[in-house]
DNA sequence: TAGATTGTTGCGTAGAGTGGAACACATGCC
DNA sequence: GGCATGTGTTCCACTCTACGCAACAATCTA
């Protein structure tokens, strides 16, 4: 198998890769570093990425993410449609439960909050839109499993119930509910989840919650193409 | 000059600026025909693309952009921190003025529509956060021209009174009126602008939004570090 | 001034990336 | 059904790109 596949884009990519909410700049030997590359490797793959506004380079000689990737990543929020239909659905949620209501989509072995409305309780679970989670923990984490690998455990656990709750599971103060997005034709679109403190979600506010969870995405599901 | 820079990852992200508004999916021979390369190289290409989670495949064999873009694209636009400073100043411009108010940064050759607040008239210039607008028309085009490159020409405009007024220029149904954001250290941060029907910003009209949108402008670069 | 650190450039070579053809796989059309 | 058309993948040989490394600038530090 004559491996398909370019190592020199991936390699530019995982430049990208290496910047965090922690550390959104980075200069040439931090990347070098963090990437184990070479520096004049990374010298010139910079200069690929940032001829096409993909890095841009500050008066103080460090790489910042550039403007391309948000008119990019805009682009693919935008091309789902899904948007305008979500948003009300959160806030309704948000109104109906008093707790943060998301959506989320698979990223590579991880969830990516892609819509969010947060409670507007001062004790809330906040969260921002792009911030990925990982999968293994957390109801919306759950459904992402069940639909998008067949996790045999994950999906038993759907089948009950058609959603998933977890109490504490990735934050030992957060409970939350989730239920899959899925339209008439089978496909499926996402997780659709509301998260709150724990101690305010007992167990019939949960299960309240859970059913309002359902609800929201079935009728989501249904009203799209 | 041994051209420091790395073709096959320009090649990549060339791929990527393939898809528009117009084109959010594209097939693999759409790519090939649109970006002049080989099939066989596009093949390979996107592979690595899709792996990292650039580009997705959906079950029609058609690509799209990936989760990646959009994590990213939220990390790059929450680098500016301006975002929680800026909106409640363009609402504040909404309010004032009635018209729809918004904050471009320079994107390669462009401007990029950053944070956006619409109007609520029925009647409004809309526009979608993440689009993207010459440079060489409407005032914020100016405004960023000036900055951004040493444009004599744009320069001297905003000497006069710090501001660009554009009246029919991009489009000839729309007025707008731009200010640049600058901080107490000089550094440039991006173009404020109001922009509404023409018929409706009279002289008189427009001079008051050029003036509120100059006040916000100096507020935020006052504000920030 | 010496020394440390960061980024760029030059160069030879290995090997990656590429073009092209041949191959599978669907669809449509008579 | 058979034949044509279009789409995407795989294979192979050749070329040239991308890479490692060293040497070189260019800043900071002290």
């Amino acid at each position: 198998m004559p491996e398909t596949r370019v190592e020199s884009v991936e390699k530019a990519l995982s430049i990208l890769e290496a910047f965090s909410n922690e550390q959104p700049s980075l200069t040439l030997t931090e990347i070098a570093t963090e990437t184990g590359l070479y520096k004049s490797n990374v010298s010139r793959l910079t200069a690929s990425l940032e001829r096409y506004g993909y890095l841009k380079r500050e008066a103080d000689r460090r790489f910042r993410l550039g403007p391309a990737l948000w008119r990019l990543g805009a682009l693919y929020r935008r091309s789902f449609e899904l948007g305008e239909s979500i948003r009300p659905v959160l806030r309704q949620l948000v109104a109906e439960t008093g707790e943060t209501a998301s959506f989320y989509v698979l990223d590579q072995d991880e969830r990516l909050c892609l819509y969010r409305e947060n409670s507007t309780e001062p004790v809330r679970h906040h969260l921002d839109e792009g911030a990925r989670l990982p999968l293994h923990a957390g109801a919306a984490g759950h459904v992402l499993s069940a639909y998008s690998f067949q996790d045999a455990k994950a999906k038993a656990r759907l089948a009950q119930d058609g959603s998933c709750v977890s109490t504490g599971e990735r934050n030992p103060h957060i409970a939350s509910v989730a239920a899959p997005v899925v339209d008439a034709t089978g496909q499926f679109h996402g997780a659709l989840a509301v998260s709150g403190p724990l101690q305010r979600l007992s167990d019939t506010a949960l299960e309240m919650a859970r059913l309002r969870v359902l609800l929201a995405a079935q009728g989501l599901g249904r009203d799209m193409l």
